[in-house]
RNA sequence: GGAGAGGUGGCCGAGUGGUCGAAGGCACCAGAUUGCUAAUCUGGCGUACUGGGUAACCGGUACCGAGGGUUCGAAUCCCUCCCUCUCCGCCA
């Protein structure tokens, strides 16, 4: 979310850096006048509870005998305004959502239903482009930063997409999954198992013995308090899958419950900045991309994911940010397959990021850019949302901390990666030597 | 799921209808002092919204798990819900 107060005090700034991701003008507008709305009765509210304090206050000073006469008055002058607060405040929605004629009641329910549609209407706003961010239309405006190693495209033999080969070497079953659970699921089996579970241990070694994340196992279904700290709602509810019974929201990505891991929680200063990584599997629905990507293991209703999640003092976002799209580079990098670092233009920045780069692997097997990672700064987005703070040791107010998150990678699309550039002649797939001390010294996946 | 206990400030912990934003302690900050890597003393120290001031700051309101109710007045009484703990049941 947000500072409503910037929103107030340079409206044409907020239009005018959203206006870069598409954003019209008049929802600020919106935001605007519910705020003047808001701050209004919040006024008129705090006056008349004033006056009621005051008079209360009154009758505790009061000898025993007088008060009947002192509260008996006060009913009188009560009866009056109820009446006349009631026109002022113009409360029609108030007394209809409860049943109470206690004109501060009504004035408190009114209050309650604009602070409710300020909120309503700022929820929705993304958040705002760093400055340096390429301003773009579409993600055809991204641009590429660098690429590391040769994408490998010309080969004495016909290179095969994954799905061929996946299939071939009997370690994706893409009929089962289908017959399990439906389109857009699949079975890893056997190597194909042991592959991604050597994935997962390996990177998570590099996270925690040598980058310095704190390794976390989360909860996969989160309240609907944790999914909108982080952006996730409520925009994007269409897109997650939610168990209605109980109210939970199956997480879309690790980033939510690990950034909501310190939601409402004042930190120490000395903690920051704090790293956390997680595997988890992700679900998502998929709907906006139906029709897209429909072969082969890239984009599933549910896959695995190696997540990093930095929580860091506004002044060493930035550095923040670099260290983290490096520690995601290091795992491509160490696999020896060629990837491109490419800067997304504001048109293509997820709703709560102000600056992401992803990472993408090449897949010569079907000829494509594989996205495995996408790392973000968030600012302080999602910290205002989640009340993530921090208190120096200067004895001030507290902070928002700046929250950044990042894949470190996305499994399905590594396992892309190396089955097709990894893969020989004769359909098998070469196991990068980095993999080889978790899967048990193989070196080969073969057809049996 | 059943029974009981409980949820108070960054943390611990008093407070059962009026002057309580809330004792006390810890932590933290500033100052004083001490022949010494710390103790002692003094003072300060919540958050949000909001009005005024360039500003340090001053004022108003709210907040004692959440939401309702009773009352002139609620941390305190009543109702509903959430969460934690203990015991029982069930279970990987």
């Amino acid at each position: 979310m947000l500072d409503i107060k910037l929103i107030r005090e340079k409206p044409d700034f907020v239009k005018a850096e959203l206006a870069k991701r598409g954003v019209d003008p008049a929802d600020i507008d919106g935001v605007l006048a519910a705020d003047a709305v808001r701050r209004k009765l919040q006024a008129n509210l705090d006056e008349m509870r004033a006056d009621r304090k005051r008079r209360s206050k009154e009758i505790g000073t009061l000898p025993p005998d007088q008060r009947a006469a002192a509260i008996a008055q006060i009913r009188q002058e009560e009866a009056e305004e109820s009446r006349a607060s009631r026109v002022l405040a113009n409360a029609v929605e108030a007394a209809a959502a409860i049943n109470s004629s206690n004109p501060i009641t009504l004035a408190a329910t009114q209050l309650a239903l604009a602070e409710r549609e300020v909120e309503r209407r700022a929820l929705v706003l993304p958040n705002i482009p760093r400055s340096y961010v390429v301003v773009g239309q579409s993600e055809a405006d991204n641009r590429v930063i660098r690429t590391e190693g040769t994408p490998l495209e010309f080969t004495a033999f016909q290179l095969l997409p994954h799905w061929e080969l996946g299939e071939q070497l009997g370690i994706i079953d893409f009929d089962r999954g289908v017959k399990l659970s439906g389109t857009r699921f699949y079975v890893l089996m056997g190597l194909g198992a042991r592959l991604e579970r050597a994935l997962i241990a390996w990177m998570l070694d590099i996270k925690t013995s040598e980058q310095g994340y704190l390794e976390v196992i989360p909860p996969l279904m989160v309240n609907t308090e944790t999914a909108t700290s982080t952006g996730h709602l409520p925009k994007n509810a269409d897109t997650m899958y939610h168990d209605a019974e109980d109210d939970f929201w199956f997480i879309p990505t690790a980033e939510v419950p690990l950034t909501g891991l310190y939601r409402d929680e004042v930190l120490d200063e000395s903690k920051l900045p704090v790293y956390l990584t997680a595997y988890t599997p992700c679900f998502r629905r998929e709907k906006m991309s139906a029709g897209r990507d429909v072969r082969g293991i890239k984009r599933g209703h549910q896959f695995d994911k190696v997540e990093m999640v930095k929580l860091v003092k506004p002044e060493t976002s930035d550095d923040e940010f670099n260290k983290m799209v490096e520690d995601a580079a290091q795992v491509c990098r160490r696999l020896k397959i060629p990837f491109r670092v490419v800067e997304l233009c504001t048109a293509d920045l997820s709703f709560a990021s102000a600056v992401t780069y992803d990472l993408e692997m090449w897949a010569p097997g079907c000829g494509e850019w594989l996205e495995v990672s996408s790392i973000s700064n968030c600012t302080d987005f999602q910290a205002r949302r989640a009340h993530i703070r921090f208190r120096g040791a200067k004895a001030g107010k507290p902070e928002l901390v700046h929250t950044l998150n990042g894949s470190g990678l996305a499994l399905p699309r590594t396992v892309i990666a190396i089955l097709e550039n990894y893969q020989n002649e004769d359909g098998s797939v070469t196991i990068p030597e980095v993999l080889r001390p978790y899967m048990g010294g193989l070196e080969r996946i073969a057809k049996t």
